[in-house]
DNA sequence: AAACATAATGGAACCGGTTCCACTTTTATG
DNA sequence: CATAAAAGTGGAACCGGTTCCATTATGTTT
């Protein structure tokens, strides 16, 4: 446990004042000598000096670290968001710190509390949708807000990143009608979720597209967390009049949704056509590979830390910016025509 | 863009010194007149101020961050690590800031200078196994080092926190065995990983035990990024006696060995019995459900936070500290006896 | 060689908190 | 009621960097 060395004991060290060594530390602030910062350089090396972060950014916060506040990691589309955020700022010398809400407001507004005491220079959020004073004033503040995947509509003053929701689930309804499903059912987030909504707005464009009855009961919104979409596709397989096919548009509830399958003993595709908003590897390697919506992460995790970072520095303080990416529908084989009617 | 308001803002407009100010920012560092902290309060309140983190650490650099560092976060088996932990420090107050390094030298070491720089109390990692000076440094510096999943042997001064890798490997092996099998292969990790490297041993110990034959040719090693695993099962399927049974022990590997299996037409469990390391809820899901080596994610985050905040707090500056946790076999259905030689 | 521009360096204030210590006001004790 | 002890408050130094500005060394121009 040594006490580490200060910019005062480098300059010392190396006969000089701490400006200078200041100077050495970051090229461009001014003119040194190229003796004097040789010199430099090597006391900093002998004596094991790192200069503190902390200290930096008391003069002017700098756009060093960036938040990231997601729900959950253990679901697989954050994770592999998290990660390509984290591949993507690191190469623009940006660290991450990572926090999660589990879809709890309170735990939200708490992260959140902890991000303004560190003064980041952005957020990247998949916000629960309350808190709406706090992320008011984090932009108030300066921070650059920017929503990935979801989005709060009472807030739109804030960038947001996401897939065409609307357009994804509709192609994927679609796609089942066009195979002669007849009823469609689709399980999808929360109402209250912009997520939730518009993967359901486009089911419905989607039907009265192709014609077909609506049914409120073939449409099922599941919790983010839990294990609700297990219940919701229960309750599809008990009703009367059970759907031939199967939208799942929640991606956190897409193993609770399957595995209650699997119990129930329903085959895939030949009683019910699934589609999943789900790009794990794994669904691959299932009997029957599955149909998938696929989101390409790498490009919101792009866009999300490009938009964090660039109004940060400034340039565009404009209108709000809404990036749109496309999700790609990826047939596989969990898709049939219907069994005739018995 | 406003302004932030310092905390000498506040003590004006309360009429007080910056000390008095301070002291209801830390209870418990000084008396304040219950009066006088409500007033206080309230300006805070009404100015939105919040104490800035930069300037609190500059005093005595407190244990507020633990950096986390791991190959990346898109392996489902690190994702649920960095989730634990994240939430496990979330509940002592601490935060945490995530860097990968895809399993790349140069990267780690330019991502543990970053964590240098910003003086962290404690780093939780899975080492590349390189950059010995760089962790004798931080410990040096009274860093508390903590090493997850993985370790290096020639830095027996860190704390680790593993599984059991011997008796995991060598429990799945002998549950091969005694199903009749008498050519079973592992896919590990590298060698030069210890998890690679004691998994391996558990499954020689096993092979002893049982009185089978050891064949080198059933003994793969794949890195842990990139699709290796794949090449590594086409060699054995290749083998002139081919195994009738596999361990892969290499989490980040799975999929791609159950591609090139599903590629292949090899059929689980008829032609192959199959063991993996990995836990995810798609294990289940699979046709037949894959026999698992669970490992108890919660607990080598729960250890890993631990040890790495206790150091922190200099309860124990002796010896370092090696937490084995135990591996749960979960017998499924990809686990036969061998077909007879025909 | 004088005059002046430019490069190199040092001194000191500053960022926004914390904390030590001295001083004043209450409250408790005999 | 005198007086000691405790409570409450303020002043100022300090943490470890950055940066403005003044000062000195070096180099260029005619």
């Amino acid at each position: 446990m040594q006490k580490q060395p200060t910019i005062r004991d480098v300059a010392a060290a190396a006969g000089v004042s701490v400006a200078v060594v200041s100077r050495v530390l970051n090229p461009g602030s001014g003119p040194v000598a190229a003796a004097t910062r040789g010199r430099v350089s090597d006391v900093m090396e002998t004596l094991g000096y790192h200069p503190r972060t902390a200290a930096r950014e008391l003069k002017h916060g700098p756009p060093t670290t960036l938040g990231l506040l997601l729900a959950d990691v253990s679901n697989p589309f954050f994770a592999r968001l998290a990660d390509q955020v984290v591949q993507e700022a690191h190469s623009r010398g940006i660290q991450v710190l990572l926090m999660t809400t589990q879809e709890d407001d309170q735990l939200e507004s708490e992260r959140l509390s902890t991000l303004i005491e560190r003064r980041v220079s952005g957020i990247i959020a998949t916000p629960t949708g309350n808190n709406l004073e706090i992320w008011k004033k984090l932009q108030d503040m300066g921070t650059d807000v920017v929503f990935v995947d979801r989005s709060i509509p009472s807030l739109p003053a804030v960038d947001v990143v996401t897939i065409n929701n609307i357009e994804s689930a509709r192609s994927a309804t679609a796609l089942l009608a066009a195979h002669g499903h007849r009823r469609i059912a689709i399980i999808s987030g929360p109402a209250a979720s912009t997520t939730g909504r518009d993967r359901i707005a486009g089911y419905r464009e989607a039907l009265e597209a192709a014609g077909l009855e609506q049914d409120d009961h073939l449409i099922r919104s599941a919790a983010f967390r839990g294990a609700a979409g297990g219940d919701a596709m229960t309750a599809l397989l008990n009703l009367e009049d059970p759907p031939t096919a199967l939208v799942v548009a929640n991606t956190a509830q897409v193993t609770a949704v399957l595995r209650r399958l699997a119990h129930a003993g329903v085959s895939i595709p030949d009683e019910l056509s699934v589609i999943v908003f789900e790009d794990s590897p794994w669904t691959e390697l299932m009997t029957p590979p599955l149909t998938i919506v696929r989101q390409p992460i790498d490009l919101l995790a792009r866009h999300s830390v490009q938009l964090a970072l660039s109004n940060a520095s400034g340039k565009s303080s404009g209108k709000p910016t809404v990036i749109h990416v496309d999700a790609e529908l990826i047939e596989r084989s969990s898709v049939a025509r219907p069994k005739p009617r018995t």
